[in-house]
DNA sequence: AATGCGCGCAACCGCCTGCGG
DNA sequence: TCCGCAGGCGGTTGCGCGCAT
């Protein structure tokens, strides 16, 4: 249905300057230079042309932003406030960032949507010079791509985090600590003890964000992908799970990003994006844009899990202080058991192996499969362990899904709604209540999910890219 | 050289929200 | 409180281009 309005006359200088082109390209021009009544002009579809581009370019020098719908009236521009508005968000207005999306970008474009889900323009806030339509058109190509390979729609070091919140979930509901309510509340818990503002304001069992909008931002840093005390195959005590999944956790390539945004202030990092792993205390001054509305709730992404609750001063004053002390981790049924793990895991792999390797074995055991919390200050070598290849055994079957199979009608009414389709319904949508959506969410072929193959290719472009699955194989 | 296909991108569409009268 | 308008956002579509056959 074409959208009619009534004729303006043209007013501008602008617009007389552009008219010789605009007048081939604008099919109801003629009806309205020769009726005046009831002559609805037909506005503009298609491709914008350059006139019309410095049309709209000079009058929101002359009138700023805001008022599109003025546009069509001020300048005689046969084109609606909406596609005024596009055009200039999208195309012309400064500052804006052309070309492909570097490694690091695609990196923390992967991350905002493990966290925010479908929201372009919130994950465009975090992207200076980049936007939401050009970052929908990435991710959308990107993962329906993916989904054809029957690849993983996340890297390996978002679905890292996944499978800690996945973890981190079984706890919580396992545990005898836990209440009903609290199972259903909005729990605070923090993945990564060693960073305070973790734990000060995030607010769902996502993991933790991987700070790369702040990293994007520290100039020359090489971006860090993990949490402070990163993971190191070599290190490693035990040989099994880190071996077989050595090459995950290593990252071969971080080049330093270089922000293009020539201008504007600086501003300290996002609420939502300070909360997790990179910056550790110093500068925080050269950091990506905030969001708009500081203090506003903690986004789930499309599928996500559990009303967030919204940071309060106080956690917002701790994420960016640091320390743990007074972060609302303390006051999570499980957060010893969720420190202890994480700090046993941190140690265990920054330590020489302590035991030979043939006292593992306790992943296939009688276990039941679920970890369990750790309440004391340390816990059997052996229970370690079991903590870490249940870890694993979390990471890889999100990590290397089962070819995709033809959807059924069962698989396709019981799919995670962020199993990779571009057409899924927003995030407000969702049932955020629902763990295992969220928790599912890298997942995206039903069937199987152990396994995998060492023939995994991460890459995005073939070249160049941080997701390229390094050598050798799993498992 | 012609054709088909996939991909990337730009733009449109519909819905929702906020705001002012 | 209701209503209309403007703007924002996410989903979808159409087109052009490059590549493979």
């Amino acid at each position: 249905m074409e959208e009619m309005i009534k004729p303006t006359p043209a007013s501008s200088e602008e617009v007389v300057a552009a008219s010789e082109e605009r007048h081939e390209e604008a099919t109801g021009r003629e009806e309205q230079d020769q009726g005046e009544e009831a002559a609805p002009v037909v506005l503009k579809k298609g491709p914008w042309t350059t006139a019309e581009d410095a049309v709209l370019v000079q009058h929101v020098r002359q009138h700023g932003e805001g008022n599109w719908n003025a546009v069509q009236r001020m300048t005689g521009l046969l084109r609606c406030g909406k596609s005024c508005r596009l055009r200039w968000t999208n195309h012309l207005r400064p500052n804006l960032k052309k070309g492909s999306f570097s490694p690091d970008e695609e990196l923390l474009i992967a991350q905002l949507h493990a966290q925010l889900g479908n929201k372009w323009a919130r994950m465009a806030s975090h992207l200076p010079g980049r936007t939401d339509n050009e970052i929908k058109n990435y991710w959308n190509t990107r993962t329906k791509r993916r989904q054809r390979a029957g690849l993983p729609v996340y890297p390996p070091e978002v679905q890292l985090h996944l499978a800690f919140a996945k973890r981190c979930r079984y706890d919580d509901f396992s545990s005898p600590l836990s209440s009903p309510q609290q199972s259903a509340g909005s729990n605070v818990l923090s993945l990564d003890a060693s960073d305070a503002a973790a734990s000060a304001g995030y607010t769902s069992v996502r993991p933790p964000p991987l700070d790369l909008a702040g990293q994007l931002a520290m100039g020359n840093r090489p971006v860090q992908f993990l949490a402070t005390t990163p993971f190191s195959a070599p290190s490693s005590p035990w040989g099994k799970p880190f071996a077989r999944n050595a090459q995950f956790f290593q990252f071969p390539h971080s080049s330093p990003v270089s922000p293009t945004t020539p201008t504007g202030p600086v501003h300290p990092v996002s609420p939502e994006l300070s909360l997790g792993y990179g910056l550790h205390g110093g500068d925080r001054t050269r950091l990506p844009p905030v969001s708009p509305s500081p203090g506003t709730r903690v986004e789930l992404p499309s599928s996500q899990l559990r009303p967030a609750m919204t940071p309060t001063a106080d956690t917002a004053a701790a994420a960016t202080t640091g320390g743990l002390a007074g972060g609302p981790l303390q006051d999570h049924p499980n957060a010893a058991s969720l420190e202890a793990m994480l700090q046993e895991l941190h140690d265990a792999i920054k330590i020489e192996p302590p035991a030979p390797p043939e006292n593992r074995g306790t992943e296939e055991g009688g276990g039941g499969g679920h970890p369990r919390g750790v309440s004391g200050d340390s816990k059997p070598e052996a229970e370690l362990k079991d903590d870490i290849e249940t870890l694993f055994d979390l990471i890889i079957p999100a990590t290397f899904p089962a070819p995709p199979e033809p959807p059924t009608a069962a698989t396709a009414a019981s799919a995670p709604n962020h199993s990779g389709s571009v057409s899924q319904h927003s995030s407000d949508d969702q049932d955020h209540s629902n763990a295992d959506v969220a928790l599912d969410l890298p997942v995206l072929s039903s069937g199987g999910g152990g396994g995998g193959s060492s023939e995994q290719d991460w890459s995005l472009d073939d070249s160049a890219c941080q997701w390229n699955n390094m050598s050798g194989g799993i498992c």
